[in-house]
DNA sequence: TTGAAAGCGCTACCAT
DNA sequence: ATGGTAGCGCTTTCAA
């Protein structure tokens, strides 16, 4: 059988290769590599005795030899900002579920929010030669560095969820501006008349939902008060905190629009602490329609954003643009919110779900 | 700056190597490695040269090459049964801020909980030359073959959560029967007596948690009732219909004992909508103590299984097995379980946290 | 249809 | 202190 390797070599020491079927069966390495890739230009004969061959010893391509001359690694990386988010974690299911079939493995990261952390790990990656990047960026407002240095490197990437503004990048996502807008309307439908907002950090989807959020009322001719808006850094410790502070302002609000639904979630727990109801007192919409939301402590109202779904179709560019390697204008897909009407928002009657319109 | 590269080539086509940076210098590649890598046989006069050089023109070792002579990827292979269910999220987690720092990157793989892809896996990360494996695994009891392939492979592995009957392997995990037997003893001293258990699938800790569950109702004289032990495989949903089943029973139990915390939080949605309460009428324990349990519509009292210290003990064991190569008798890494008590289970008065005490 | 030569970018080994 | 040679396992190119 050959093939006697080093003890205590470390790796795939001791691993079949081409050449120990070669020597097996008197034939050169060239016959088996091209044998083994289904290359036309050998015989059916020879063919079937190598694959029989390399069946028997087990032989398994040397991946890392292989990427070497191919240069390519067939590992894509996943930069997201916090796996515990299970909004990202559905992304992440999603994009696996493409990329897998497909042949590709997924290297992911956890930026932990923190932009520079981001950056380093996405240089982490490129000297490990992924063939693509997806991510979620953590990049505050001017970015645009990070970018250009992608670009550069002609990596194919593809944002997920967040587009710094001004980035000519290729992306999926929601429409956030959408999202606070239909979150809004949706409050103010409900006979809400002072709704507040657990604003985001200052990052794409944060500013666009706040946005959203001020045109809506301002559409339905409902005044802004600052005092109404407050920082709530994405979980739900931080939107337990912020309500707080809604808590001690007079007049309270009748609504609160939290930037996602685990901010919104520790609203609630705030506002049932406080001895007042959901929704009969205040009434409150999340987004992101996280996979528990309807097992909350008050069933959780929220802007679905079909975070699989972005994952999936993300998935399906950056393979696009790996494959081709032409790279087009930057393409937008823009995945359409749902509002989901569950109790936590119920005052009075509405459809369990409503499909995303085009904003007037 | 030389180094043309044809156009149009895919992955890291176009980056600068050792040999640019011997070029410029007028030195050999081997000088430049040696001083990229800190080897005390180059002159400090040439080490700052070369770094320097490196540094202008943002010089990243290419790891591919790298890993094909060094024989090490400084990847790790992730297997979970699935990154939604926040558990494993939160092991992923604690894995990766220890992997991270060290230098290694994660490829993440989700089995889905079938034992056949989960193999399908293992035999990619394999074919990829990652450096060890940590794996929380989906094989049904005799599933012993897919660890002798790993022993045969020589390629450093450690277990979490689930320990299969009989594998011979590194460890790191709760001791399930432990648990099953905290959460039931839990409802005992709240004055359940028909206690009902959701039990999980027949893998190591689905049967340990029953095991545990039994010997509970056994060391109190509780009688023990088949019907009252109904299959709720994994998820919110499996439990919720699981529940439903119970519901049916006459008598009612009065404690239920969820595999884990999705499968009881969806038992609690199940006898809330029957018209029934928790915990008065029924109180519920669940275990896993995942992150939104707090948030529940009725806090979930839960096992604490310290999930991201699993993934933390278990990334730190691989990394000495893989670092020192030597393969130690197995090691069991037994994480205490504690004991959450919040609403659901909340009949008398109990103290929030209890931790664990050796079993008597 | 088959295979010899060259080389991907890097490092181990040994000579200078 | 420095560098030449060889080779990791594979594929691309071109010749037989």
């Amino acid at each position: 059988m050959g093939n006697v390797a080093g003890p205590g070599k470390p790796g795939r020491a001791g691993a079949v290769r081409m050449k120990d079927i070669a020597r097996d069966l008197g034939v050169s390495v060239m016959t088996v590599s091209k044998a083994l890739r289904g290359h036309n230009d050998i015989s059916e004969a020879t063919r079937q005795r190598v694959l029989q061959r390399a069946r028997q010893l087990g032989y398994q391509p040397n991946w890392v030899a292989r990427s070497l001359v191919s240069r390519r690694t067939y590992m894509v990386g996943l930069v997201i900002p916090d796996l515990m988010h299970s909004f990202f974690a559905e992304v992440a299911k999603g994009a696996a579920a493409v990329l897998e079939p497909a042949g590709y493995h997924i290297v992911i990261l956890n930026s932990e929010e923190d932009p520079q952390t981001e950056e380093r790990q996405i240089g982490a990656l490129l000297a490990r030669s992924v063939d693509g990047l997806l991510l979620a960026s953590a990049q505050r407002i001017g970015g645009a560095r990070l970018f250009r240095m992608l670009e550069e490197r002609k990596l194919p990437y593809v944002l997920m969820d967040r587009l710094p503004a001004g980035a000519r990048a290729h992306y999926v996502g929601c429409e956030d501006e959408r999202i606070g807008e239909m979150a809004t309307e949706h409050l103010i439908r409900q006979g809400c008349r002072r709704i507040a907002h657990l604003r985001g950090p200052d990052i794409p989807t944060g500013i666009g939902r706040l946005r959203g959020y001020r045109r809506a009322l301002a559409r339905h001719g409902l005044p802004f008060a600052t005092r109404y808006v407050v920082r709530a850094q994405h979980n739900d410790e931080a939107g337990y905190l912020a309500m707080q502070k809604l808590l001690r302002m007079r007049p309270l609000p009748d609504g609160v629009f939290g930037y996602n639904d685990p901010v919104a979630a520790g609203a609630i727990r705030a506002i049932l602490e406080a001895g007042i109801r959901v929704p009969e007192d205040i009434a409150v919409i999340g987004s992101g329609n996280v996979h528990y939301s309807d097992l909350l402590r008050v069933p959780l109202s929220t802007i679905d954003q079909n975070s699989s779904e972005i994952g999936r179709r993300a998935a399906e560019l950056l393979l696009e643009l790996i494959e081709n390697k032409r790279t087009p204008r930057p393409r937008r897909v823009v995945i359409a919110p749902r509002l989901i009407v569950r109790q936590s928002s119920r005052r009075i009657g509405e459809p369990e779900a409503v499909s995303a319109t085009a904003p007037a």
